[in-house]
DNA sequence: ATATAAAACGACCGGTCGTGCTTTTCAAGC
DNA sequence: GCTTGAAAAGCACGACCGGTCGTTTTATAT
């Protein structure tokens, strides 16, 4: 057999564990809450763990691969310059729908957790955060050498606003329910991106 | 006397609420560590308030309280316009210290941890929010019948972005600890209110 | 100084948490 | 079909959770 039973089962609990962080966040995952939602027990659960804190650092590893897969991936596959900047931001917006997280970005949730919490699973996420801000702010390099935006625009500065812009309608549309969340957030994307382009 | 012994109590559990809530969030804000933090017994403390949810409320209310002392008020006292926007966004990177708050701005924490919690923290809260936005669209429309900005600017979406700013460089600064967060954000918003000055 | 009301206490409730240790189940290789 | 090792279950633990209760201490008003 190519993947063991142990494997799939390791697979499913951290497909789960993803939906459920993203609710109830990494501290409010709960080893019991999680065996019932599987109908596992808990101790057999918790075999494939050493510790909760390696299964929260998993399940961000978990949502990295799936981050990786629906955002960066495809977004990549979209040309350089501004459509991939485009893709990067539309695709972030849906990817809770896309892995699915009920309860939206597990990131942004995971964030405002361990931002206080010293640990390996906070020490995980800022490297993950690292990442992706590393990711847009090539996004934009690569489209200021291929001459779409302005040769003085500032990769980290750019990729700072666009993710605030994020993080700005993750709290409209998912606290305060808010429906013109996203067309807000892409007026200010397009805000953004005009002002990068020209003077 | 003019406040009561229970009264002085009252408040410094609320202070050191809000301190710890900061840090833990509120759901990790547990009565048994407050209680420890105080010096004082669980029941002792757990009697002022009829439950744990409503002691959230309150941490809350308390919050806002010196929200509008530290950062509302005093914007308001700089003259319309622009200093007074600018003044509620300084003051708006600063009040985690001047509260104190430890573990930085507690509606953001609270923000992450409730918006998928049904409750009445969580209706407090959006609550709260709505009234912090609307309070710098307000600002937004009175800097512009006077002339600071253009006419054609948005307020609602003026707010949405300014707050969105506000959140990027709390995850910049908290998450990622980065230094440059501050400058980052007041590039930021320097980028979004020339915007809105000129065509 | 005393009566009364407010406030704080300590013990305890049922429940859940994360985490070990031991046993049973079960699928794969001979 | 039996063996064997992995996988899951069972069970128990100590700690802590929010919350209750009856008692004791402390503050307030007469």
């Amino acid at each position: 057999m190519a993947v063991s039973k142990g494997e799939q089962t390791r697979d499913a609990i951290l497909d789960r564990a993803l939906g459920l962080a993203s609710q109830l966040g990494l501290e409010g995952l709960t080893l019991g809450r999680l065996a019932a939602d599987l109908e596992l027990s808990k101790s057999g659960l918790f075999a494939h763990f050493g510790s909760k804190e390696e299964l929260q650092v998993e399940t961000l590893d978990r949502a990295a691969a799936r981050f990786t897969e629906v955002v960066v991936a495809p977004a990549l596959a979209a040309p350089r310059g501004a459509p991939r900047l485009r893709a990067l931001f539309e695709r972030w917006m849906q990817w809770p729908q896309l892995v699915p997280q009920p309860g939206g970005c597990v990131f942004v949730a995971a964030a405002a957790e361990l931002d206080d919490r010293p640990g390996a699973a906070r020490d995980r996420l800022v490297e993950l955060e690292r990442e992706w801000l590393a990711t847009i702010a090539t996004a934009v390099r690569a489209a200021r050498t291929q001459g779409d935006l302005r040769a003085a625009v500032d990769p980290e500065q750019f990729a700072f606003e666009l993710h605030a812009i994020m993080l700005g309608y993750h709290h409209a549309a998912r606290l305060l329910a808010d429906a013109g969340a996203a067309g807000r957030a892409r007026a200010a994307f397009e805000r953004l991106l005009a002002a990068a382009r020209r003077g």
